[in-house]
DNA sequence: ACGTGCGGGACCCCCCGTTTGT
DNA sequence: ACAAACGGGGGGTCCCGCACGT
């Protein structure tokens, strides 16, 4: 994915010097004159790689979400069994670590500004949180063949709610600056898991 | 709460009026027209009442937060134990009913809206927050006095996670237009809450 | 038509400033920032009293042709006969006289303007076009009935050759800077009248 | 006018893709972007023809008054009389003809856009008219002198009347889009020309 | 020499939250 | 409580150079 021509650059460059602004500061809070600050770029060039502000902003949330997705998707890679992968997250959002995306959760910033007024970003959020959930559904319904969690496991119900702990753990870790509240949410994902393990020795 | 004098009867007018479009709208993304609109009074006069828009905002917030837990406080009085306390939040979530806030969980959109751009209204956010869990705690340590929860049950992980469930469910049915997404998740609340009930018979 | 209230006066003292402005540069030509100079009062300000600049200038409009007319119309006023009444165009725009509106005649300048461009524009020009129409046939009939003007006089045809004539005359006149030859083109109405006019000891 | 070099036929490419919508759009509300979209070059390339939008602007104006006058020479030769020569004017721009100028006569609309705003462009156009009205004034002569036309004829004042009320039918028809009116007004042509007519057997 | 791609900055119309005079 | 004016900033487009390839 190396950017050839020099447009190609540009615009590279600006979506990487913002994404993280439009993701602190909303997509409708992001002004024109952030993007030009951030990039020390004019108007005038940004409108010449971009159709307009939206176009940067959507744009902008594709970099974002990806991001978050390679990060937990290489972290994923090195874990042995299903609950090992699924328990990335906690690992990930825990508060020890600095969260590794400036502003929180591109889907939950996202989602939460878009759903009653932009149909089009609201799409393409409801679109990342299908396949996210498709993923965790695929590595339960993995983790049920290989006979680590039982056959009855309901793969959507733990996977939405994995998300939702997630999001909710960001959410609340970040309106009240407490960590621990992070974790403590973080860590119910577990429980949720042991209830559809395979209890070895019973 | 009788409103007395003129001016304070013109502000509950205000509050009562905007609190939902603030809601749906974002704090921002309402407008002083919205609200001359909305009341069919002038800039004027609303600045009359109003220090600026942040008051109005400020004071819808709490607006919407008061009706959302005097709602759920009502159903949960007509509950004779803790589980069928908490599980007030089941219900009153669920995607058969109609949300009975315009705009989803003020909570929600107001901590993520505000949480990196609005230092005021993230600490009422916290706060509420904070409100929240603590009534949570306080009904599952009855329980836990009761004999209905187990005594080793972390109250504050519980609170949070019960939290973390609610407004991931309303998140995601939103984004995702999927009503049958929070249902799912919600009822994952019950699974929370029956790792620490006390089984009986056994 | 006094204005009475106060945003109807400083809606009549933008429309007064400016029409001359946009009858010279154009309704498209015009800029914002030409009103404000003009009027001394802020975009926010004329934004109060305006929708947007198309109000004004379809306001400016108005009051340009209004100004027209009613100073060809005082004029008119005056005179004896059908002849004499059509012959004040000749008088009105000659060349000795200062053009009495800055720009040139409106229905002239607005009509190219807006023709292939601005319809909402193009109607009022067109409905001013059949109003002077219809004015100059109804002078010509009563001609015909006092008997100054031939049976078989084609109003309509004469009509707007008149009305032809002296928007050619402006034109010309404004683009070569030759008052002599707006003259002599005015002059033509008068052969044109000739043609109809019952002369008197045949 | 063979363009001979390479950059002698990119600017004749230019000129002739963009002259129509010059005489449209007005040469100020036609943009660059506008240019770039209809010859699918570049505006560098543009720019490297040109000095400037205002030489595209110039060469554009002389390229549509040189058809229109090509147009109308040509078929002035297959003309017998003078007046056959100047009632060219009539067949040429009736209505059942299609205006074989897309957006009307540019003289017309170069002079309204350009009078107050344009000195360059003004001084163009009063030229052309110069040499329109040089040219009646020279057919009509040339009556005079075969004795089809009175000794006593104002060539000056017909030619230029002739000019008005061609250009007034254009205007008047483009705006009210009656096609009738335009034909009624050059009409009068012929009874301009009939006032200095030699009428045979008297 | 010729065409292009890309950047620049001034200006476009419009709407914002706010203050002032009444 | 209101009407009216304010000035700054919103997103977007304008015409135009400059540096590069060929």
């Amino acid at each position: 994915v190396k950017p050839t021509s020099k447009t190609e650059k540009t615009r590279q460059y600006i979506i990487e010097t913002t994404a993280g602004i439009f993701n602190e500061k909303g997509y409708a809070g992001t002004s024109l004159s952030d993007l030009t600050k951030a990039t020390k770029l004019t108007k005038g060039s940004i409108y010449g790689n971009f159709e307009n502000k939206e176009e940067v902003a959507l744009a902008a949330f594709d970099y974002n979400w990806k991001h978050v997705r390679k990060t937990i998707g290489d972290m994923m890679l090195a874990c042995d069994s299903a609950k090992d992968r699924i328990l990335v997250y906690c690992r990930v959002y825990s508060s020890n670590q600095e969260f590794f995306m400036k502003g929180g959760c591109p889907l939950l910033n996202t989602a939460v500004e878009a759903d009653d007024t932009h149909e089009v970003l609201r799409e393409r959020v409801a679109a990342a949180f299908m396949l996210w959930k498709r993923e965790l559904v695929h590595i339960i319904n993995e983790g049920v063949e290989k006979g680590e969690f039982r056959d009855d496991a309901q793969a959507d119900k733990v996977a939405l709610s994995v998300i939702a702990l997630v999001e909710g753990s960001i959410l609340i870790g970040k309106a009240t600056k407490k960590g621990r509240f992070s974790d403590l949410i973080l860590d119910s994902i577990k429980d949720l898991i042991s209830l559809i393990e395979v209890k070895e020795g019973k």
